[in-house]
DNA sequence: CCAAAAGTGTTGGTTTTACACCCATGG
DNA sequence: CCATGGGTGTAAAACCAACACTTTTGG
């Protein structure tokens, strides 16, 4: 049985929850969407299979990946047996996205409105976003997406974004201030004609890549 | 590469929390303990592959399984690259448990006192008792392991052998009934030199393999 | 001075926890 | 009559949801 991996990247740009996709150049499902993923090589590692194949079909490279489920359907992909294993991310949007030989377009779609995909991909995308927001409100991942340095107002638009539900302005900064995961910086953003906001970063130096329980579960 | 099913079957005998393993009679890991499972046949589903090695190593049938993991890693398997996609089952304890060919002494092993495993089943096994103790508290699982008809004492048992914690027999009492997925029956327990127990039954009539989202999360 | 986002506490309602006694039975 | 588990309610504490005004800035 051949063994592929698929990558759900998430991202959030012009105040939308976005997947990364590809455009099939090849049959099987020519000319529709799918996800990034591909082969295993002999030897590899899944997730750095996950990695490769990302870079290779959209330049998107050096993401935390988190593994969530393995689709291993008889009938899945019409060349054969092949047992996908997925992962799924959340990424800052300014990567620049690069189409690969067989793999055209890749771009950002809105998750609330998907094109036709091919295999079983819309059941995968399904089940990440059950698994992002579950983690949203359990883990830090939140901080993957945002730069270094970050309102709390931006913070809270990832949540909003995500869970896809309006959050109390009030009730979210208590909350995220007693978890003690922010710090406050000497600095401030200042942009647009109105008071300048407190720029916060994660307190932990490795706020990449180390999942914290933060038990959020917000409203 | 190949596929693999490996099973974590857990159930509660002699008040405690307990896992099938078998003994492994061949190379690798001759003589060590392992969780049941083996290769996928073309064409076969995972799962199905999952029970077909279930029953054949160990004799236990006819179980509700659930996927969590696929462990990948390139030398996890001493014959060369094997993927093993896991599922984990909470089951009755009666189920007679028979050896097979290449594996012996399936036998059932306090998860708190496991010997030593063979391939990376330990890793596997904790996973599985993390999954396993969320979906108790958040899904109908713990009748998988009740019969037809149980008391509330049997099923807060279920709960506090899984979660290794004691809970209050009031509390757990009123949030159980404000569930409403419980209705009493005509019957009570009778054992024993004290007042029989009233018997309960699961409402929904598919009390099998249909999870709700229950929300106990309890203390 | 106006518009726009930043920032900040309190209250009422709900949920959760802690806790102790009487009941029905068998031996 | 004694030992054993079955069964039940309440009060205090913790938590959560709802809510509005003042501040700082740029234009």
């Amino acid at each position: 049985m051949r063994v592929a991996v698929d990558a759900v990247v998430f991202t959030i740009m012009h105040d939308e929850l976005r997947i990364l996709l590809i455009k099939r150049k090849y049959e099987p499902f020519q000319g529709k969407y799918a996800l990034p993923g591909g082969f295993v090589h002999a030897d590899e590692e899944l997730e750095h299979a996950c990695q490769r194949e990302l870079e290779e079909e959209t330049n998107v490279q050096q993401i935390f990946l988190k593994q969530f489920g393995a689709y291993g359907g008889v009938k899945r992909d019409p060349r054969g047996r092949i047992l996908s294993v997925a992962y799924f991310a959340l990424i800052r949007p300014e990567q620049k996205l690069i189409a690969s030989f067989d793999a055209t377009e890749p771009r950002w779609h809105s998750v609330y409105d998907l094109p036709e995909l091919g295999f079983d991909h819309s059941k995968i995308i399904a089940d990440a976003l059950r698994q992002l927001r579950y983690e949203l409100q359990t883990t830090n991942i939140a901080f993957q997406i945002l730069p270094e340095r970050f309102t709390l107002r931006e913070l809270q638009q990832v949540y909003e974004l995500v869970l896809d539900k309006k959050l109390d302005k009030r009730n979210f900064r208590k909350r995220i201030k007693e978890l003690r995961i922010l710090e406050e910086t000497a600095e401030h953003k200042m942009e647009g004609a109105h008071r300048p906001a407190q720029l916060y970063r994660f307190c932990t130096p490795a706020h990449q890549n180390i999942r914290k329980k933060v038990n959020v579960f917000l409203q």
